[in-house]
DNA sequence: CGTTCCGTTGATCTTAGTCAAAGGGGGTGG
DNA sequence: CCACCCCCTTTGACTAAGATCAACGGAACG
């Protein structure tokens, strides 16, 4: 059954354009369903091998890796279009966990479908490596802010990277969008603490410059913010393809 | 021409077992030749596309990112048996920069030739999914390394990671291997200052934990090591067949 | 109506950054 | 062969960014 499937890798990439008839066909026979979850739902669990693979159509949720001690990073944000098992399908285990904060709708296909997709639909393995690529690009990009950035560049650059997706995505036409993470998650993918995070995003309201109420954010100066986070005026017409 | 391909990862997956008949003759197809390079050659240029793409044979190197205000930040270390420049060729531009530390011999292929593998030979194409999912892995556990540890941690963890890819590689069986980076390399890997992270190498020196001379590295316990990274003493087993 | 989770704020402490200066080597040129 | 220089390492003194601790407010929920 194959039912609308926007915002799906599989449908195109980038994950905007729309299906061809040939697309369509292809669907039928990798989709096998849709799936949809409650928040705090884990849908996949580091060290485990999931048979499922999913796309994101719908919701917002969070990969993030356990260490021994019981810290917590935060490797990424998930939203619509992204891939979730990628790991769990080439290598064998799933290297961070996957959980929801928002109720998701998913895109369900088979792992063991995964082979026979390289084999006949070698643009769709093509897709697949691309998106593995990006993944590392902006795992790249994080572990630059992490890693040499003070916190409120840090925030800024989060923020910002956030705020961008969703109207790549077109999930905010104005200045607002959905943020349903606590500030906890925020301060685990920036390394930061809560309260510094805290301190930092009051600072950032106190001077008008964003504006973050019941997991609704208002980004009030999109200028100041690009300013915060050093970013190069020019890069980021340069990375917008790169959602 | 073929010649000994030894480490690349288009001979096998992993990096050591023999290369079959049918995988001489793949070579043949798309090895366009060997490069060797002096240290402190740049191999990729963030930003750029290099219409060569490279498997390490031997030598080592170092991947990075600039950012705006001339920081850097170290991704990760370049060893034997590392594909070089899957974003160039699979996306249009590298998104960090590479360059030789030591004298390096590189394997090349032609960027052109990547959408031939994906058509005609899948499990190639897997392969190179699989690269790209290990990459994406091992961002994340440095994401997590540098967001969430101290520095004595994270340093001690960046060793004996360091370390035992150079044994799975075959490269130290001792306790010795080849380290030919400077500490603000390493600083930069790990999101520290020079200064911190030479005070913090000697605090482990003074322990007898380690001994770093001239570019050689003595792991002298490797046990006290791993405790100060905090290392489940079961995960290294489990992540072993990960290079 | 208590409990729990999250956000907020202040006080205090520690880690790591910055600044500065002094030792090596190793290479180059006089 | 020596001298100088450059790059890297090492060390100490000082500073600051951010962590930790602690407490309170409010909203959601059973």
């Amino acid at each position: 059954m194959v039912t609308n499937c926007r915002n799906c890798w599989l449908r195109n990439r980038p994950v905007f354009l729309p299906m061809s008839e040939a697309e369509l066909d292809f669907m039928k026979d990798f989709k096998t369903g849709e799936l949809k979850v409650d928040p705090g739902t884990t849908l996949m669990l580091e060290g485990s091998n999931s048979p499922q693979l999913y796309t994101v159509l719908d919701g917002m949720g969070l990969r993030y890796k356990t260490l021994e001690d019981g810290e917590r990073q935060v490797v990424s944000f998930v939203m619509p279009g992204d891939f979730i098992g990628l790991q769990a399908g080439v290598m064998d285990e799933m290297q961070h966990s996957v959980e929801s904060t928002t109720s998701m709708m998913l895109c369900v296909f088979d792992r063991r479908s995964l082979w026979r997709l390289f084999q006949d639909h070698p643009e769709r393995a093509y897709d697949l490596t691309w998106i593995a690529a990006l993944e590392e690009h902006f795992l790249g990009e994080q572990l630059a802010v992490v890693g040499q950035m003070p916190a409120e560049q840090r925030l800024a650059t989060g923020l910002l990277r956030l705020y961008d997706r969703s109207v790549a995505l077109g999930m905010s036409k104005g200045p607002w969008m959905k943020l349903p993470y606590t500030q906890k998650d925020l301060a685990d993918a920036l390394g930061l603490s809560v309260v510094h995070t805290n301190k930092t995003l009051k600072a950032l309201r106190d001077r008008g410059i964003v504006n973050w109420k019941n997991g609704d954010m208002e980004i009030r100066d999109y200028e100041g913010l690009a300013d915060l986070a050093h970013r190069d005026p020019d890069a980021d017409v340069k990375r917008r393809p790169l959602i």
